[in-house]
DNA sequence: GAAAAGATTAACTAAATAGTCAAACCAATG
DNA sequence: CATTGGTTTGACTATTTAGTTAATCTTTTC
């Protein structure tokens, strides 16, 4: 985790992602995330005040790593497919190093986001990407932006840059969410995660691109 | 909700999808079930004994016609870009019609499927759908025979059918799941929710067929 | 190496919440 | 219109769980 934490801090605050990840900020129990971390539940308390305390600050953690780091691949030089591959690449990789993250920002979602929308102004005033001076909720717009990009050069169709993000984004993010439940009907999927998440990054691409590729009808 | 239920059973599972979607099995509230249903809460134990079994009981609903609904389309004739955009329209109105639904399986999937393993039999063996003969479980597989007959009959390139099914499945839910928190970010997305609905159907399914389509290359 | 500051713990308290129960209500039936 | 069965309720209990505290261990500092 970030480096304004120390190490126990650290081990709190990543069983927490867990905990508040698989069973929500209510439904997560302050003993699971001791036990998770192998510590006292009171040193909870001791590093953080309260349970309400530690999701803030774990939303905080996990918003300002999760949007920043999808942001990088968009800024670099190339031309709009090698992004796209890069962007792709990236952001599957992200999920995969932390399966916990989606869930985590979905719930906040589904609980009608209270805590994003009471620190959205702290976030975006305090948590600046040093090296592209983005705020992460500049987020939606840098990749807007991109796609828009990718219609001014012709790279592709008209394609409302909206509906494109979010085609991309989901289907990232839902093989991650969803395969457990897939891996619990079929099979010997299990076995094959880790090359179907390799194969996922190219596959998402291909669609993607021929998809958006401009066409002569 | 299905008949074998009472309309005081319907209304209870109703409130109780809600309040399970939103919070989670464990985060939810009892007595925020009770009043969103606008009855006492001795009334949900009364029905359902305890909390666990009203979860049990909104969690076969729920699979059952989330999973059933689905696979219509697969089953109907025509070509298979036909099928293809059918699929799309329906799924993204029986989302549309039911935002708590998608958030409520990732939560089951998010705990570990718990209870969709448990009762994951019981399911299969019970809830058979009356016309198809199917069971939901087979869903997966009804998806994934589709995009296979697709690359026999060359309708589509030879890309793998079960990453295409988590991709077009990710493209229609994550719109749903995400739009609160882009519509935070981004003023004015709100007003055009309806909009974005309807042109999302055309969106994923041009995004998919011509991703798909059989290149030379 | 003693004292002070910080970290950690087990046992405890206060509050929230699932679940119970006996009484009240209501609709059907004879 | 009294009786019976199912339904609904408010008040209650038992249990779970967030949060506290005082005592103990550990590390730093002089």
């Amino acid at each position: 985790m970030s480096t304004q934490f120390n190490e126990t801090e650290q081990a709190i605050l990543a069983a927490a992602l867990e905990e508040f990840s698989k069973h929500g900020r209510q439904g997560a129990r302050m003993q699971d995330i001791a036990d998770r971390a192998g510590l006292n539940k009171a040193l909870l308390h001791y590093y953080f005040r309260s349970k309400e305390r530690l999701y803030e600050e774990v939303f905080t953690y996990v918003f300002r790593h999760y949007f920043t780091r999808m942001t990088t691949p968009l800024r670099s030089d190339g031309s709009f497919a090698e992004i796209l591959r890069q962007f792709i690449h990236q952001y599957v990789d992200l999920l995969n190093e932390n399966p916990a993250l989606p869930m985590f920002m979905l719930r906040e979602v589904a609980e009608g986001a209270p805590v994003f929308r009471r620190r959205i102004g702290e976030i975006a005033a305090t948590h600046l990407d040093p090296e592209s001076g983005d705020t992460p909720l500049g987020l939606p717009n840098t990749i807007l932006a991109f796609f828009e990009r990718g219609v001014r050069e012709g790279a592709v169709t008209q394609a409302d840059p909206f509906q494109t993000m979010i085609s991309v984004m989901g289907a990232c993010i839902y093989f991650f969410a969803a395969f457990p439940i897939f891996a619990a009907v079929m099979p010997g999927l299990e076995q094959q995660r880790a090359a179907l998440t390799e194969a996922r990054k190219d596959h998402i691409f291909e669609l993607v691109y021929y998809g958006l590729k401009p066409r002569t009808e």
